[in-house]
RNA sequence: GCGAGGGUGGCUGAGCUAGGCCAAAGGCGGCGGGCUUAAGACCCGCUCUCGAAGGAGUUCAGGGGUUCGAAUCCCCUCCCUCGCACCA
């Protein structure tokens, strides 16, 4: 029967769901293995992007259990927070792109639609038919008693008493934040949420708060240091503007600034509304040089950003420079303005620092180079973005600027900011660059909320966290130093929400916690989530958590079924490995480490995480909206789960990125087809082999020596989550071990047959974690028993025979030799004659070998020929000794003793005896095998020693 | 800009943390042959250049250096990917 993938596989799923062969319970044995992945988030389909993630510490934990551990490897979902209420959202107000996605993408039947429609019924739609289906469908070997979402009571419990300890520890603080607000649900927003603007970014503008008659006039300003630059001020004349009194000082702003500053924070009373135009002509001054200028008409002023009055630094902004030049140009239309020309044309650019290869103006300098023509020319926004940079990054303050004076913008600009801020000259408010749309159409602005904070920054919950990474396995190794990174850049986190799915802040229920800070220590709960399912919620209070994490003497009175609970706890954790991905290096994996650090002893932290690149679909990125997505389900269909597992094991380490091509897929498809053809003929043809290991020949015990190799480099590359060089080496490499085999090795002997039986055997074995459904069928069709339940392979060392493997090589060397004449003269041999090196030339090699293990495989030719020519006999021989001591030297080069020596124990005669028969079969020709002093052939002497002469006939 | 990772033969992708066994694995594609009525699948061989004797030449982003010897070590330049937060 040839390889059927669907049926063998539906049948060991039975049978392991049957079996509950993955359910892991705490034994007697001190081999607890636990191995996690991040909880799915289940607002949408699995896809094959995901699918590496859980399956690479599937093989993992297959891996360790032949390795004879108890293994948990389980699994949950996480649904708190906001996506999946949006998703509802979207659903029940039928968004046509949201139907599309679920109907045509995720392939949803009309009917199911309603379910869908409360949060819970949402994601547990995705959960059942997509997740579990996608990850039993897999083979994953999860112990599914163990599952639970983010929203149940007691895992609320567990959050709660969390976030208790941690408030008490003084770890979380309350303070005002700028956030995502929609004007017209009157709520914040999450990205998800927008319509318009996802990718935009509030930034924080410096106010510069100018001195006019009545009011001041704040202005808007990412460059804070170029407040000594300001010659002129803009506003729209026919915007309206506002006088207001904010914060008990009056301002003048744009009356669309108002409800900014208000949802900032501010008290705002308008105290009069009016046409820009009446602003025109006044006269401000600048709060740090104490100079005047004027205020300017200009149409290109945005109302609707920051406060809608702009300064012009014509000196370091193209913009403002190609604006001021427009203004004096046109200075006599100003006078309807009551604004004297003359004046408009006697304002020149301020420089305020200096930058090397621009001149006293850089703005007129980048304007010139690019060849800025106006102000509607796109080449403005080049010249801007260069100058910026080179000015933030090179640009030095002249000295009026004091103490910052001679300084690199980069290196003062915070503290600058924060001296003027102190004396008054400088204000703040929050604004987006571009307009930001809610998807209910209403209108995003930046506004302060409430929220509360973890202390990342705490520097005695830093140093613990750095403690965590320095006993981290971290995989691979270079990620270590991105934790710690991240450790030392992480500020304070916003860890609440004002609305979404998931566990109450325990004192201000206002708030929610979020997801990414009620799932750093959620890997305890799988420990005791079925415990946990007997107690009653009520009892599950603080005191109950601290003897269960604490143990009995952390409170007064223990609760007995805490204390059980912690044993179990206690037998599985810490988790051995976390399986995750990359991206979650800034964030998750690292609040991981903190969270553990903090809460629990050392020998509770975790102790390794393998990170995992992406996945790409035919090049590209996988995603649900656009339709480029591939379902594990489709792809298991297609090809069998086996080769699917296969190819996200084999085509890339689990670090890095792998790439979906359908062409490589069907080529790991005809793979395993393959091995599982031959696997099965091989296992029919060979049914009445004897157990006993027969007689063996060299060729048989190279092939055997081969396989401890392989043992030892599949092990070894395990332990280090390495899955392709693993898989490689088991599948791929020893397949070309095979080939030669065949070729050398007369397969109808009874010693063949034992061979391999006892190659497919381990092999399988060695396979089981990766293609555990193919392994698992063929290993149980062999023997009986299927690889699984079989221990994983040991090298055997009286099997590893690194003498034959050489005498392997030699023979594959003079073969490669042989095609090498045949191809390039085009002849086909009837006879070859092999000359092996005389005696002499073997003592030369002697001599150069000794040479090369004093100088560590770096012979010098000049010693090595006073050495040989202090023989007389070899001195006669003169040029053919000087030439064999240089063939010689490469011969012996850059080997190791052990190399050598192994050389030195080889007898050539024997060797290319039996290489003389494989040539003579391959080439069906007459094949002489003899001593070079033995020939009169004149090609004899050619013949060094490991290569012999050969003459083809 | 900061942090991380890369640039290898038509493509993909090993090797580069321990420099010589590297003209450089494997796969895909291409070419030739076998099998087959035929296609597919499968099997064998070739796939940098030159060569009628196992050889030689030029390659591993570009430039420089260390070394008897570098794809591999060091320096510089250019280019690419990812992350830079309140999104999960």
């Amino acid at each position: 029967m040839s390889y059927d993938p669907a049926a063998i596989e539906e049948q060991w799923r039975d049978r392991w769901a049957e079996t509950g062969r993955y359910e892991a319970d705490p034994a007697d044995a001190d081999d607890a293995t636990f191995v996690t992945v991040p909880y799915p988030y289940p607002s949408g389909a699995m896809h094959l992007g995901h699918a590496r993630t859980y399956t690479v510490p599937d093989v993992y934990a297959r891996y360790r259990r032949q390795r004879g551990d108890d293994v948990l490897f389980p699994i949950a979902w996480h649904v708190t927070g906001t996506p999946i209420i949006g998703a509802v959202e979207r659903l029940k107000k039928r968004e046509p792109e949201q139907m599309r996605v679920l109907t045509e993408v995720f392939d949803i039947p009309e009917d199911r639609l309603e379910e869908l429609e409360t949060p819970m019924g949402f994601a547990r739609y995705f959960i059942e038919e997509h997740y579990k289906s996608g990850m039993e469908g897999l083979g994953l070997s999860i112990d599914w008693r163990r599952e639970f979402t983010t929203n149940d009571d007691r895992y609320s419990k567990f959050i709660t008493w969390q976030y208790e300890t941690l408030y008490e520890r003084g770890l979380l603080e309350k303070g005002l934040h700028p956030v995502n607000y929609c004007t017209n649900e009157q709520q914040p927003v999450t990205t998800h949420d927008l319509l318009e603007g996802e990718e935009a970014e509030f930034q924080e503008y410096t106010l510069i708060t100018f001195a006019g008659e009545d009011a001041v006039y704040p202005m808007a300003t990412l460059r804070p240091e170029t407040v000594r630059g300001v010659t002129n001020a803009y506003v729209d004349p026919e915007a309206t503007y506002v006088r207001a009194e904010v914060d008990g000082d009056a301002w003048i702003v744009a009356e669309a600034a108002v409800e900014k500053l208000r949802l900032q924070e501010r008290t705002v009373d308008v105290l009069e509304t009016f046409q820009g135009e009446t602003l025109v002509g006044r006269r401000l001054e600048n709060p740090v040089t104490a100079d005047e200028f004027l205020v300017l008409p200009a149409e290109f002023v945005d109302v609707e950003n920051a406060t809608g009055v702009v300064m012009s630094v014509p000196a370091h902004s193209p913009d403002d420079y190609v604006a001021l030049q427009d203004a004096k140009e046109h200075a006599d239309d100003l006078t309807t303005y009551g604004i004297d020309p003359a004046e408009v044309r006697a304002i020149e650019p301020v420089p305020i620092l200096d930058i090397e290869g621009y001149g006293e103006i850089p703005a007129r300098d980048a304007v010139e180079e690019h060849g800025v023509t106006g102000q509607g020319d796109p080449a403005l926004e080049d010249a801007t973005q260069e100058l910026y940079n080179r000015e933030f990054h090179e640009g030095r303050l002249h000295d009026e600027y004091g103490e910052f004076g001679g300084e690199i913008i980069e290196d003062v600009r915070d503290d600058l900011k924060e001296h003027y801020r102190e004396r008054g000259a400088f204000d703040a408010m929050y604004d987006f660059a571009e307009e930001v749309i809610c998807r209910c159409g209403g209108d995003v602005e930046v506004a302060y909320q409430d929220t509360w904070f973890l202390r990342y920054n705490d520097e005695a919950w830093s140093e613990k966290a750095h403690r965590a990474v320095e006993r981290l396995d971290a995989i691979p190794e270079n990620t270590a130093e991105q934790y710690d990174h991240t450790i030392d850049w992480l500020e304070e986190w916003p860890c609440i929400r004002n609305y979404g799915l998931g566990t109450r802040l325990p004192w201000d229920d206002e708030f929610v916690i979020e997801p990414l800070s009620d799932s750093t220590i959620y890997m305890a709960y799988y420990t005791i989530a079925p415990g946990l399912r007997d107690i009653p919620l009520d009892d599950l209070d603080r005191e109950f958590f601290d003897a269960l994490f604490y143990g009995p003497d952390a409170v007064d009175d223990p609760d007995e079924r805490a204390l059980e609970l912690r044993e179990e706890w206690q037998y599985w954790y810490p988790v051995n490995y976390r399986c995750s991905g990359n991206d979650l290096i800034a964030n998750h994996l690292t609040f991981y480490l903190y969270h553990h650090a903090e809460l629990f002893e050392e020998d509770e932290w975790p102790e390794g995480i393998t990170v995992m690149g992406m996945g790409l679909l035919e090049g590209k990125s996988m995603s649900s909206s656009s339709g480029h997505v591939l379902m594990p389900g489709e792809a298991i269909e297609e090809y069998g789960a086996d080769t699917v597992r296969f190819f996200l094991l084999n085509s890339a380490e689990p670090w890095q990125d792998y790439d979906w091509r359908e062409e490589q897929v069907e080529s790991t498809h005809r793979g395993l087809s393959r091995f599982w053809n031959r696997a099965e003929e091989l296992i029919e043809e060979t049914a009445d082999t004897p157990d006993d290991r027969p007689e063996l020949t060299d060729i048989d015990r190279w092939l055997l020596s081969k396989l401890q190799a392989t043992v030892r480099e599949a092990t070894d590359a395990l332990d280090r989550f390495e899955t392709r060089t693993a898989s490689q080496a088991a599948f791929y490499r020893f397949e070309e071990h095979l080939s030669w085999y065949r070729r050398r090795a007369d397969l109808d002997r009874p010693a063949a047959k034992w061979v391999l039986r006892h190659v497919l055997s381990t092999r399988l074995r060695l396979l089981a974690p990766f293609v555990p459904f193919l392994a698992n069928e063929l290993h149980e069709r062999l023997t009986g028993e299927s690889a699984e339940d079989l221990p994983w392979p040991e090298v055997e060392p009286e099997l590893e025979n690194p003498q034959i493997e050489t005498e392997e090589e030699l023979i594959g060397d003079l073969l490669d030799d042989v095609a090498d004449i045949v191809d390039v003269t085009g002849t086909d041999p009837d006879e070859v004659s092999l000359y092996v090196a005389a005696d002499w030339k073997r003592d030369v090699f002697e001599t150069v070998a000794t040479h090369a293990v004093e100088t560590e495989g770096a012979p010098n030719a000049g010693q090595v020929m006073g050495d040989v020519m202090s023989d007389p006999a070899l001195r006669e021989r003169g040029n053919a000794v000087n030439d064999l001591v240089t063939d010689l030297a490469d011969v012996v080069r850059g080997r190791s003793e052990d190399d050598l020596a192994l050389l030195r124990e080889i007898d050539e005669r024997t060797v290319y005896d039996r290489a003389a028969e494989v040539v003579a079969a391959e080439y069906d020709a007459d094949v002489t095998c003899v001593d070079e002093d033995a020939s009169d052939d004149d090609k004899a002497e050619a013949a060094i020693p490991f290569r012999p002469a050969i003459r083809l006939a």
